[in-house]
RNA sequence: GGUAACGUGGCCGAGUGGCUAGGCUCAGCUCUGCAAAAGCUGCUACAGCGGUUCGAAUCCGCUCGUUACCUCCA
């Protein structure tokens, strides 16, 4: 395979060949969630989307240090002087532990993503873990005169930076214009700028989140955690850093600031990734409109948006449908022509576990014409791919494969015009694409104990009938499976094999 | 107001200037005891108007429409 991944960089607003800094090992970052509410749809785009980038970078050799945070502390409500933290606000209203906040909606994250059959990171590193590498950097950017101390309080000073710097080269703004916007001059207080922002803030007599520092006690701003731990695990200059769109600006930016102005010889991340956002009815989903839907009321139907349920892989499916840089609305059509999408590419990996290679016997001529089709079909597969990820693409290449697939059972295709490099070339590409890389699963099938009542039906008219021959099979296939079957004198039941 | 996108057939959704992605839906055919599945066939679209070009969904301009970011958001 002679293609090479190509990525879209938001730095530099083009697609450019992926290479890593020190092959085969690749660093990459993304910014996972602000653990203070239920995950979502929007959640599961992102997550998904880099899980698919992490299992091609694997899948194509690389040694992958994957690296997703989890903020817990220092998400503020608003940037004024009063902002409250997210966590702490969530806390006071559900009388519990910032901490047990935290861990509550972290394990459901991590329980959903697991049903979404995401990979776990490599590092999952909390903000919270993480205040002295917090204090340090700030302390490295005051020193290089790029910040400022108010009241206990430290802010990073966008002007002075943007001196030597570019702030804004990441989201295309321009400073001037973000200081010409005078829409919000309000509770600006302590901040020189208002485009400045807050590495450190001086905690309120009530605020529970607090930690020493050397300018108060305090806890960090929320865009410094992403800096400190990326450079932590990764280093001053690390390969890829990936994020929903929304996080570009600020988030992102002042990532950069901070990495450039506390140490200037990093470069920060080389490749920026974002992926785009869920709409509905055309509106972004979010927190804000309130026209989000939780993964768990996915999953369950329970939603007034929701005709049905919908399983975790159809929504896999669903998300690996659309290219990650693109919108993708929601709708409940979409989402059962996805079910059927993704039932289908099931089918075909179950029917490559049944159908075998067989030598030429009859006097059919390897079709070279053919042979040529199905080695361009599953390169396509794999061109999709490597077009900065285009899961949409390799799907569509996978559904032409899987007309040939079908078309080889059905012996409308006879295994003998293929050679036997080609069978196993599109069953391996098949069966690696769907499994590994886009990392679908098959979900179980239906209720497992209605079958048995139904294998059991079976096996008392065959026992009526005195079929013993029927009764003898059914019992020792069953007890493969680690069943028994008990003829008891009220009727008849199953039982684990003890 | 500033910045950036987007507008593709009944629906979702790809798309490198020329060789009509793919999925779902619908209709027909093959197969089938009846079905289902599968295969085949049909429905051939690119917001509008100009321009560049031998040729544009794809490049440029204008118009209309939608959205995102600029405040928290994946």
């Amino acid at each position: 395979m002679q293609q090479k991944l190509n990525l879209y960089n938001t730095l530099t607003r083009k697609k450019e060949v992926f290479e890593p800094l020190h092959a085969p090992f690749v660093g990459m970052y993304v910014c996972g969630p602000t653990v203070y509410g239920e995950p979502h749809l929007g959640h599961a785009r992102s997550a998904v989307t880099f899980d698919i980038l992490y299992r091609y970078l694997k899948n194509q050799g690389y040694k992958v240090r994957y690296v997703r945070n989890v903020t817990d502390v220092g998400h503020l409500e608003n940037d004024a002087d009063s902002g409250e933290d997210k966590i702490q606000q969530k806390a006071k209203l559900e009388h519990l532990e910032p901490m047990e906040v935290v861990q509550h909606y972290t394990n459901i994250y991590h329980e959903e993503l697991r049903k979404l059959n995401v990979l776990p990171p490599d590092i999952e590193p909390r903000a919270s873990g993480h205040i002295i590498e917090q204090i340090e950097m700030i302390q490295e950017i005051l020193d290089n005169g790029f910040a400022y101390e108010v009241n206990g309080s430290v802010y990073f000073d966008v002007q002075a930076y943007q001196k030597d710097h570019n702030y804004g080269k990441l989201s295309g703004r321009v400073v001037e214009d973000l200081l010409g916007n005078t829409r919000d001059t309000e509770g600006q207080g302590e901040k020189r700028s208002p485009v400045d922002f807050a590495l450190w803030k001086k905690a309120s007599p009530t605020h529970i989140m607090r930690w020493p520092s050397p300018w108060s006690d305090g806890f960090p701003g929320w865009h410094l955690e992403c800096s400190a731990m990326s450079r932590k695990y990764l280093g001053t200059t690390f390969d890829i850093h990936g994020g929903g769109l929304d996080l570009m600006f600020p988030h992102h930016e002042c990532e950069i600031a901070q990495n450039k102005a506390s140490c200037d010889h990093g470069e920060g991340a080389r490749y920026w990734i974002h992926n785009n956002m869920i709409t509905v009815g055309g509106q972004k989903m979010g927190k804000s409109l309130g026209n989000f839907i939780n993964l768990s009321q996915l999953f369950s139907g329970n939603h007034e948006m929701l005709e049905q349920a919908y399983s975790p892989m159809t929504i896999r499916f669903f998300i690996l449908q659309a290219h990650y840089r693109s919108t993708l609305d929601f709708s409940n059509e979409a989402l059962q022509a996805a079910r059927k999408g993704y039932t289908k590419l099931m089918n075909g990996l179950n029917i490559l576990k049944k159908i075998r290679y067989t030598e030429d016997t009859a006097a059919v001529e390897p079709d070279a014409k053919l042979n040529e089709e199905l080695l361009k079909l599953t390169e396509d597969c794999y061109r999709g791919l490597n077009d900065d990820l285009n899961t949409a693409r390799t799907i569509a290449s996978l559904f032409n494969l899987l007309k040939k697939i079908n078309s080889l059972n059905l012996g409308q295709i006879k295994m003998e015009q293929l050679s036997r490099g080609t069978f196993d070339t599109i069953r391996d590409t098949y069966q690696e694409l769907v499994l590994e890389v886009l990392g679908l699963q098959e979900e179980a099938l239906g209720d497992v104990e209605e079958m048995l009542d139904l294998v059991l039906q079976f096996y008392k008219e065959a026992k009526e009938a005195k079929q013993y021959d029927k009764v003898d099979v059914i019992r020792a296939e069953l007890k493969k499976q680690g069943i028994v079957i008990k003829d008891l004198k009220t009727g008849i039941d199953w039982a684990y094999e003890e």
